[in-house]
DNA sequence: TCAGCGAATGTTATAATATAACACTCGATT
DNA sequence: AATCGAGTGTTATATTATAACATTCGCTGA
Protein backbone atom coordinates (compact mmCIF):
# COMPACT_ATOMS: atom_id res chain seq x y z
CA UNK A 1 0.00 0.00 0.00
CA UNK A 2 1.16 3.67 -0.95
CA UNK A 3 2.22 5.73 2.03
CA UNK A 4 0.77 8.65 0.46
CA UNK A 5 -2.77 6.76 0.39
CA UNK A 6 -3.10 6.70 3.94
CA UNK A 7 -2.54 10.34 5.17
CA UNK A 8 -5.86 12.55 4.99
CA UNK A 9 -5.74 16.62 4.67
CA UNK A 10 -7.46 17.45 7.94
CA UNK A 11 -7.06 21.16 7.75
CA UNK A 12 -8.47 22.43 4.04
CA UNK A 13 -7.29 25.58 3.40
CA UNK A 14 -9.76 27.88 4.20
CA UNK A 15 -9.65 30.96 1.82
CA UNK A 16 -10.49 29.04 -1.59
CA UNK A 17 -7.37 27.89 -3.43
CA UNK A 18 -6.98 23.79 -3.76
CA UNK A 19 -4.61 22.40 -1.22
CA UNK A 20 -5.10 19.42 -2.57
CA UNK A 21 -3.26 20.84 -5.65
CA UNK A 22 -0.56 22.06 -3.38
CA UNK A 23 0.39 19.30 -1.80
CA UNK A 24 0.35 17.02 -5.35
CA UNK A 25 2.76 19.59 -6.51
CA UNK A 26 4.93 19.71 -3.22
CA UNK A 27 5.28 15.77 -2.74
CA UNK A 28 5.44 15.49 -6.67
CA UNK A 29 8.73 17.77 -6.75
CA UNK A 30 9.98 15.95 -3.26
CA UNK A 31 9.92 12.78 -5.48
CA UNK A 32 11.53 13.96 -8.40
CA UNK A 33 14.23 15.95 -6.94
CA UNK A 34 15.05 12.91 -4.27
CA UNK A 35 15.64 10.47 -7.82
CA UNK A 36 17.31 13.28 -9.78
CA UNK A 37 19.84 13.72 -6.82
CA UNK A 38 19.93 9.79 -6.26
CA UNK A 39 18.53 10.21 -2.32
CA UNK A 40 16.11 8.42 -0.57
CA UNK A 41 12.70 9.52 0.12
CA UNK A 42 11.96 6.30 2.14
CA UNK A 43 8.19 5.74 3.59
CA UNK A 44 8.46 7.52 6.58
CA UNK A 45 10.19 10.63 5.09
CA UNK A 46 7.43 10.81 2.49
CA UNK A 47 4.23 10.42 5.22
CA UNK A 48 6.19 13.36 7.52
CA UNK A 49 5.96 14.87 4.14
CA UNK A 50 2.74 14.83 3.61
CA UNK A 51 1.80 15.58 6.98
CA UNK A 52 3.76 18.84 7.00
CA UNK A 53 1.90 19.44 4.10
CA UNK A 54 -1.44 18.71 5.64
CA UNK A 55 -1.70 22.40 5.92
CA UNK A 56 0.60 25.70 5.67
CA UNK A 57 0.65 25.71 9.42
CA UNK A 58 4.27 25.30 11.04
CA UNK A 59 4.20 22.14 13.15
CA UNK A 60 5.97 20.97 16.13
CA UNK A 61 7.80 17.74 15.61
CA UNK A 62 5.97 16.33 18.77
CA UNK A 63 2.64 16.63 17.03
CA UNK A 64 3.98 15.02 13.56
CA UNK A 65 5.40 12.33 16.09
CA UNK A 66 1.65 11.70 17.12
CA UNK A 67 0.38 12.31 14.35
CA UNK A 68 2.57 9.76 12.40
CA UNK A 69 2.29 6.85 15.00
CA UNK A 70 -1.28 5.76 13.82
CA UNK A 71 0.87 4.66 10.31
CA UNK A 72 4.58 3.91 11.96
CA UNK A 73 3.57 2.34 15.62
CA UNK A 74 7.56 1.99 16.20
CA UNK A 75 7.68 6.42 15.79
CA UNK A 76 9.37 7.57 18.10
CA UNK A 77 11.81 11.61 18.80
CA UNK A 78 14.24 10.08 16.30
CA UNK A 79 11.97 8.84 14.05
CA UNK A 80 10.65 12.17 13.58
CA UNK A 81 14.05 14.13 13.64
CA UNK A 82 15.83 12.16 11.21
CA UNK A 83 12.76 12.57 8.73
CA UNK A 84 12.86 16.09 9.76
CA UNK A 85 16.81 16.55 9.09
CA UNK A 86 16.60 15.02 5.97
CA UNK A 87 13.90 17.21 4.43
CA UNK A 88 15.80 20.06 5.30
CA UNK A 89 18.76 19.19 3.77
CA UNK A 90 16.70 18.54 0.70
CA UNK A 91 15.58 21.57 1.05
CA UNK A 92 12.09 20.11 1.13
CA UNK A 93 11.01 21.78 4.44
CA UNK A 94 11.81 24.87 6.79
CA UNK A 95 12.50 24.97 10.02
CA UNK A 96 11.20 28.02 11.67
CA UNK A 97 13.51 28.83 14.44
CA UNK A 98 11.23 31.69 15.84
CA UNK A 99 8.43 28.39 16.60
CA UNK A 100 11.09 25.99 16.89
CA UNK A 101 8.64 24.18 13.87
CA UNK A 102 8.66 23.23 10.56
CA UNK A 103 6.72 23.66 7.29
CA UNK A 104 6.73 22.97 3.59
CA UNK A 105 9.15 24.40 1.46
CA UNK A 106 7.00 25.40 -1.59
CA UNK A 107 10.21 26.68 -3.30
CA UNK A 108 12.42 23.49 -3.22
CA UNK A 109 14.68 23.06 -6.11
CA UNK A 110 14.92 26.88 -6.69
CA UNK A 111 16.99 28.78 -4.17
CA UNK A 112 15.75 28.33 -0.46
CA UNK A 113 16.40 30.89 1.53
CA UNK A 114 12.89 32.73 1.37
CA UNK A 115 11.23 35.26 3.90
CA UNK A 116 8.32 33.74 6.12
CA UNK A 117 5.76 35.57 6.81
CA UNK A 118 4.01 34.01 9.99
CA UNK A 119 0.55 34.69 11.23
CA UNK A 120 0.17 35.20 14.70
CA UNK A 121 -3.69 34.76 14.31
CA UNK A 122 -3.43 31.42 12.32
CA UNK A 123 -0.30 30.37 12.53
CA UNK A 124 0.48 29.87 8.63
CA UNK A 125 3.39 30.77 7.31
CA UNK A 126 3.25 32.53 3.66
CA UNK A 127 6.80 32.16 1.61
CA UNK A 128 8.05 35.00 -0.29
CA UNK A 129 11.19 34.80 -2.30
CA UNK A 130 11.70 38.85 -1.60
CA UNK A 131 14.73 39.32 -4.37
CA UNK A 132 14.75 43.09 -3.27
CA UNK A 133 15.29 42.51 0.18
CA UNK A 134 17.88 39.08 -0.62
CA UNK A 135 19.97 41.71 -2.98
CA UNK A 136 20.01 44.08 -0.18
CA UNK A 137 20.97 41.36 2.10
CA UNK A 138 23.30 40.11 -0.42
CA UNK A 139 25.15 43.64 -0.55
CA UNK A 140 24.75 43.91 3.47
CA UNK A 141 26.51 40.87 3.99
CA UNK A 142 29.44 41.60 1.92
CA UNK A 143 30.25 44.56 2.94
CA UNK A 144 30.47 43.30 6.48
CA UNK A 145 32.51 40.41 4.87
CA UNK A 146 30.69 38.11 6.32
CA UNK A 147 30.37 34.18 4.83
CA UNK A 148 26.83 33.46 4.57
CA UNK A 149 26.30 29.45 5.12
CA UNK A 150 22.20 30.23 5.96
CA UNK A 151 19.78 32.50 6.16
CA UNK A 152 16.53 32.59 8.31
CA UNK A 153 14.33 36.24 7.99
CA UNK A 154 11.17 35.64 9.69
CA UNK A 155 8.58 38.11 9.93
CA UNK A 156 5.71 37.96 12.72
CA UNK A 157 2.07 39.29 12.99
CA UNK A 158 -1.28 39.18 10.90
CA UNK A 159 -1.40 37.89 7.82
CA UNK A 160 -3.87 39.94 5.26
CA UNK A 161 -6.77 37.31 5.64
CA UNK A 162 -6.73 37.66 9.19
CA UNK A 163 -6.46 40.98 9.40
CA UNK A 164 -9.87 41.22 7.35
CA UNK A 165 -11.45 38.80 9.46
CA UNK A 166 -10.36 40.39 12.97
CA UNK A 167 -11.34 44.08 11.26
CA UNK A 168 -14.89 42.67 10.22
CA UNK A 169 -15.51 41.19 13.61
CA UNK A 170 -14.78 44.41 15.41
CA UNK A 171 -18.35 45.70 17.45
CA UNK B 1 27.48 46.26 47.57
CA UNK B 2 27.06 47.26 44.17
CA UNK B 3 25.98 43.96 41.50
CA UNK B 4 28.13 45.64 39.21
CA UNK B 5 31.11 45.13 41.04
CA UNK B 6 30.68 41.60 41.38
CA UNK B 7 30.76 40.35 38.20
CA UNK B 8 34.12 39.82 36.16
CA UNK B 9 34.89 39.95 32.36
CA UNK B 10 36.07 36.41 31.72
CA UNK B 11 36.30 36.76 27.70
CA UNK B 12 38.17 40.56 26.41
CA UNK B 13 36.92 40.73 22.78
CA UNK B 14 40.52 39.73 21.11
CA UNK B 15 40.38 42.13 18.22
CA UNK B 16 41.56 45.05 20.13
CA UNK B 17 38.17 46.83 20.76
CA UNK B 18 37.65 47.65 24.53
CA UNK B 19 35.36 45.85 25.49
CA UNK B 20 35.09 47.52 29.26
CA UNK B 21 33.77 50.32 26.64
CA UNK B 22 30.75 48.38 25.23
CA UNK B 23 29.71 47.12 28.73
CA UNK B 24 29.67 50.18 30.57
CA UNK B 25 28.08 51.89 27.46
CA UNK B 26 25.13 49.30 27.41
CA UNK B 27 24.69 48.49 31.32
CA UNK B 28 24.44 52.90 31.35
CA UNK B 29 21.87 53.21 28.62
CA UNK B 30 19.78 50.25 30.44
CA UNK B 31 20.11 52.01 33.35
CA UNK B 32 18.98 55.23 32.16
CA UNK B 33 15.89 53.68 29.68
CA UNK B 34 14.85 51.95 32.59
CA UNK B 35 14.55 55.09 34.74
CA UNK B 36 12.82 57.17 32.06
CA UNK B 37 10.65 54.32 31.39
CA UNK B 38 9.98 54.22 34.80
CA UNK B 39 10.76 50.35 35.13
CA UNK B 40 12.84 48.40 37.57
CA UNK B 41 16.87 47.29 36.79
CA UNK B 42 17.04 45.26 40.14
CA UNK B 43 19.63 43.16 41.05
CA UNK B 44 18.69 40.17 39.20
CA UNK B 45 18.59 42.10 36.12
CA UNK B 46 21.12 43.92 36.25
CA UNK B 47 23.39 40.19 36.98
CA UNK B 48 21.41 38.85 33.89
CA UNK B 49 22.37 41.71 31.38
CA UNK B 50 26.06 41.78 32.76
CA UNK B 51 26.67 38.57 32.39
CA UNK B 52 25.13 38.64 28.97
CA UNK B 53 27.68 41.38 28.43
CA UNK B 54 30.34 39.35 29.41
CA UNK B 55 30.77 38.97 25.72
CA UNK B 56 29.32 39.67 21.84
CA UNK B 57 28.31 35.66 22.07
CA UNK B 58 24.81 34.36 22.34
CA UNK B 59 24.54 33.08 25.71
CA UNK B 60 22.19 29.87 26.92
CA UNK B 61 19.65 30.83 29.59
CA UNK B 62 21.49 27.66 31.33
CA UNK B 63 24.76 28.85 31.25
CA UNK B 64 23.56 32.47 32.57
CA UNK B 65 21.73 30.27 35.25
CA UNK B 66 25.13 28.38 36.27
CA UNK B 67 27.21 31.41 36.49
CA UNK B 68 24.33 34.23 38.11
CA UNK B 69 24.65 30.69 41.22
CA UNK B 70 27.58 32.39 42.84
CA UNK B 71 25.82 35.55 42.78
CA UNK B 72 22.42 34.82 43.53
CA UNK B 73 22.25 31.62 45.34
CA UNK B 74 18.61 30.69 44.65
CA UNK B 75 18.71 31.44 41.16
CA UNK B 76 16.58 28.56 39.28
CA UNK B 77 15.32 28.59 35.66
CA UNK B 78 12.15 30.86 36.81
CA UNK B 79 14.61 33.36 37.87
CA UNK B 80 16.75 33.51 34.21
CA UNK B 81 13.96 33.30 31.89
CA UNK B 82 11.99 36.26 33.83
CA UNK B 83 15.05 38.38 33.73
CA UNK B 84 15.14 37.75 29.63
CA UNK B 85 11.60 38.24 29.02
CA UNK B 86 12.02 41.65 30.86
CA UNK B 87 15.39 42.39 29.18
CA UNK B 88 13.85 41.76 26.24
CA UNK B 89 10.49 43.52 26.30
CA UNK B 90 12.93 46.65 27.05
CA UNK B 91 15.02 45.53 23.94
CA UNK B 92 18.25 45.46 25.96
CA UNK B 93 19.04 42.47 24.39
CA UNK B 94 17.90 39.95 21.46
CA UNK B 95 16.63 36.79 21.50
CA UNK B 96 18.60 34.36 18.84
CA UNK B 97 15.87 32.44 17.19
CA UNK B 98 17.72 30.05 15.32
CA UNK B 99 19.71 29.15 18.89
CA UNK B 100 18.05 29.65 21.72
CA UNK B 101 19.99 32.26 23.09
CA UNK B 102 20.66 35.78 23.87
CA UNK B 103 22.98 38.52 23.18
CA UNK B 104 23.01 42.00 24.17
CA UNK B 105 21.38 44.49 22.01
CA UNK B 106 23.44 47.53 21.04
CA UNK B 107 20.96 49.41 19.66
CA UNK B 108 18.91 50.07 22.78
CA UNK B 109 16.58 52.81 22.57
CA UNK B 110 16.30 53.22 18.36
CA UNK B 111 14.97 51.28 16.36
CA UNK B 112 15.36 47.68 17.60
CA UNK B 113 14.94 45.41 14.84
CA UNK B 114 18.08 44.61 13.60
CA UNK B 115 20.00 42.40 10.72
CA UNK B 116 22.21 39.61 13.17
CA UNK B 117 25.52 38.11 11.64
CA UNK B 118 26.63 35.32 14.03
CA UNK B 119 29.63 33.07 13.39
CA UNK B 120 29.34 29.62 13.16
CA UNK B 121 33.43 29.42 14.58
CA UNK B 122 33.39 31.79 16.76
CA UNK B 123 30.02 32.48 17.72
CA UNK B 124 30.43 36.05 18.29
CA UNK B 125 27.18 38.15 17.39
CA UNK B 126 27.31 41.62 15.20
CA UNK B 127 24.13 43.37 14.78
CA UNK B 128 23.75 46.10 11.75
CA UNK B 129 20.53 48.09 11.15
CA UNK B 130 20.97 47.46 7.68
CA UNK B 131 18.56 50.41 6.87
CA UNK B 132 18.61 49.22 2.83
CA UNK B 133 17.61 45.60 3.67
CA UNK B 134 14.91 47.24 6.10
CA UNK B 135 13.37 49.36 3.78
CA UNK B 136 13.21 46.69 0.92
CA UNK B 137 11.42 44.01 3.74
CA UNK B 138 9.20 46.63 5.12
CA UNK B 139 8.04 47.39 1.23
CA UNK B 140 7.73 43.70 1.07
CA UNK B 141 5.72 43.08 3.82
CA UNK B 142 3.82 45.94 2.34
CA UNK B 143 2.90 44.11 -0.76
CA UNK B 144 1.76 41.05 1.49
CA UNK B 145 -0.73 43.04 3.82
CA UNK B 146 0.68 41.76 6.23
CA UNK B 147 0.82 43.26 9.43
CA UNK B 148 4.28 42.84 11.76
CA UNK B 149 4.53 42.55 14.80
CA UNK B 150 8.37 42.00 14.99
CA UNK B 151 11.42 40.47 12.63
CA UNK B 152 14.07 38.55 12.92
CA UNK B 153 17.12 38.44 10.52
CA UNK B 154 19.64 36.06 11.31
CA UNK B 155 22.09 34.88 8.96
CA UNK B 156 24.85 32.51 9.93
CA UNK B 157 28.29 31.96 8.72
CA UNK B 158 31.72 32.98 9.37
CA UNK B 159 33.09 36.32 10.21
CA UNK B 160 35.62 38.39 8.91
CA UNK B 161 37.82 37.44 11.64
CA UNK B 162 37.66 34.36 11.68
CA UNK B 163 37.51 33.97 8.15
CA UNK B 164 41.31 35.55 8.05
CA UNK B 165 42.22 33.54 10.83
CA UNK B 166 40.88 30.40 9.22
CA UNK B 167 43.31 31.06 5.71
CA UNK B 168 46.10 31.68 7.15
CA UNK B 169 46.02 28.97 9.02
CA UNK B 170 45.46 26.38 5.92
CA UNK B 171 48.48 24.42 5.13
C1' DT C 1 -1.16 52.50 61.53
C1' DC C 2 -2.05 48.91 59.15
C1' DA C 3 -4.81 46.31 55.48
C1' DG C 4 -4.35 45.47 51.05
C1' DC C 5 -2.22 45.83 46.57
C1' DG C 6 1.06 44.93 43.04
C1' DA C 7 5.65 43.87 41.45
C1' DA C 8 9.32 40.94 42.05
C1' DT C 9 11.17 36.87 43.55
C1' DG C 10 11.25 32.04 45.73
C1' DT C 11 10.09 27.30 45.04
C1' DT C 12 8.51 22.95 43.23
C1' DA C 13 7.16 20.44 39.60
C1' DT C 14 6.71 19.29 34.96
C1' DA C 15 6.21 20.18 29.98
C1' DA C 16 8.29 20.56 25.51
C1' DT C 17 12.14 20.12 22.47
C1' DA C 18 16.14 17.55 20.95
C1' DT C 19 20.13 14.36 20.78
C1' DA C 20 23.33 10.41 21.97
C1' DA C 21 24.44 5.85 21.62
C1' DC C 22 24.03 1.41 20.41
C1' DA C 23 21.36 -2.56 18.12
C1' DC C 24 19.14 -4.45 14.17
C1' DT C 25 17.60 -5.10 9.27
C1' DC C 26 18.24 -5.42 4.62
C1' DG C 27 19.77 -4.84 0.06
C1' DA C 28 23.99 -4.20 -2.73
C1' DT C 29 28.70 -5.45 -3.46
C1' DT C 30 32.57 -8.39 -3.31
C1' DA D 1 28.77 -15.94 2.53
C1' DA D 2 31.08 -12.02 4.43
C1' DT D 3 30.98 -7.13 4.49
C1' DC D 4 29.26 -2.59 4.21
C1' DG D 5 26.28 1.38 4.43
C1' DA D 6 21.81 3.50 4.83
C1' DG D 7 17.91 3.50 7.29
C1' DT D 8 15.43 2.40 11.21
C1' DG D 9 14.45 0.57 16.13
C1' DT D 10 15.14 1.40 20.90
C1' DT D 11 16.49 3.21 25.32
C1' DA D 12 18.03 6.77 27.80
C1' DT D 13 18.96 11.35 28.74
C1' DA D 14 20.12 16.24 27.78
C1' DT D 15 18.41 20.77 26.95
C1' DT D 16 15.10 24.42 26.87
C1' DA D 17 11.04 26.49 28.89
C1' DT D 18 6.79 27.22 31.55
C1' DA D 19 3.03 26.56 35.09
C1' DA D 20 1.44 27.30 39.46
C1' DC D 21 1.44 28.67 43.86
C1' DA D 22 3.98 30.86 48.01
C1' DT D 23 6.49 34.63 49.94
C1' DT D 24 8.48 39.26 50.45
C1' DC D 25 8.31 44.02 50.57
C1' DG D 26 7.44 48.74 49.54
C1' DC D 27 3.69 51.71 48.77
C1' DT D 28 -0.81 53.70 49.36
C1' DG D 29 -5.37 54.73 50.87
C1' DA D 30 -8.66 54.02 54.73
Amino acid sequence: MNAAAEVSYNHPHPSGHDHKKCVREALGTAEHLCVVRGVQLTPIRHQVLELIWDSHKAVKAYELLDRIKPLQNAAKPATIYRALDFLIEQGLIHRVESLNAFVGCSCSGHQHEQLLLICNNCQEVEERSAPEVMQALSLEIKQADFIVHSKAIEIHGICAKCAQTMGSEQS
